[in-house]
DNA sequence: ACGTTACATTACGTTAACGTAAAGCGTGCT
DNA sequence: AGCACGCTTTACGTTAACGTAATGTAACGT
């Protein structure tokens, strides 16, 4: 029970993801994406799917295309040598780090711009008070 | 007993935050900043010290420039109508739910990561392992 | 008077991540 | 044949956030 190779046309691609058809030219420029070709169509597979996902939830988090591009080497394991596989190996332990610190950061701020917000509430509060008089 | 009115030069300003002058004058010509004049030279006060770790705090999360400068008017309750206020007020509340369901997201991506840096490993040792032999 | 800081302004250059026009090919319908 | 789609490539345009000259001046030491 193979899987049928359902492949998208580059629209379907679009609709699907809520792309334009110039972010997925670009991004199989950049190797991102390898679609098929046939003759000069491009055809979205599977595994394009789900790269895209993983693109997009990336840039989500405020990572470039390049490292979004290293890190998809990392889950494909295309660093078929151990240096290569050891390089990618400590870049993503970096980024982990750097994710947690910034999720503590996020923290932070979050709390902070709750204060704020109660003093701001209480700003309109009171402009409102006044304005009723 | 007034706080002295000490004042940084640009340079110090720089070296305080790791800055470079250029990025200074930026934050000033986009009215992140409002240094003092004395003839041509700039004096940075406490209020500006104040804002520019807000707004260095705030680049760190991936808000734009403009977004922060909004921000801060919040902060300094510049806006002195309810119209404004409200509007603001409303800004900051929705930011406030973008950075928590962001922080959402990135709790997931680190666990995700996490994963992946465990597999990372066991590829990592079975190369160490047939490298020993 | 002269040179060195320390700052200033003006303005063009740079990178990332696409947008947007311009022009061409293949295929199916009429 | 003619034409509209759907797709293609090529290539210049755009925005944000500064970098990087090039050039100018005010104050200060010698």
């Amino acid at each position: 029970m193979v899987q049928p190779p359902e492949t998208l046309s580059i629209r379907e691609m679009c609709e699907a993801f809520s792309v334009t058809p110039r972010t997925l030219r670009f991004y199989e420029a950049k190797e991102l994406l390898f679609p098929i070709r046939a003759g000069t169509r491009r055809h979205f597979t599977r595994s394009d799917r789900a790269r895209l996902t993983l693109i997009l939830r990336g840039k989500r988090f405020g990572f470039s295309l390049e490292d979004i591009r290293q890190l998809l080497d990392m889950y494909n394991r295309d660093g078929s040598n151990e240096a290569q596989l050891t390089r990618t190996y400590d870049l993503a332990r970096a980024r982990l780090a750097q994710m947690q610190a910034q999720r503590a950061e996020l923290d932070l701020a979050v709390t902070e711009l709750q204060a704020e917000l109660a003093g701001g509430e209480q700003a309109l509060a009171a402009f409102r008070r006044a304005a009723a008089e």
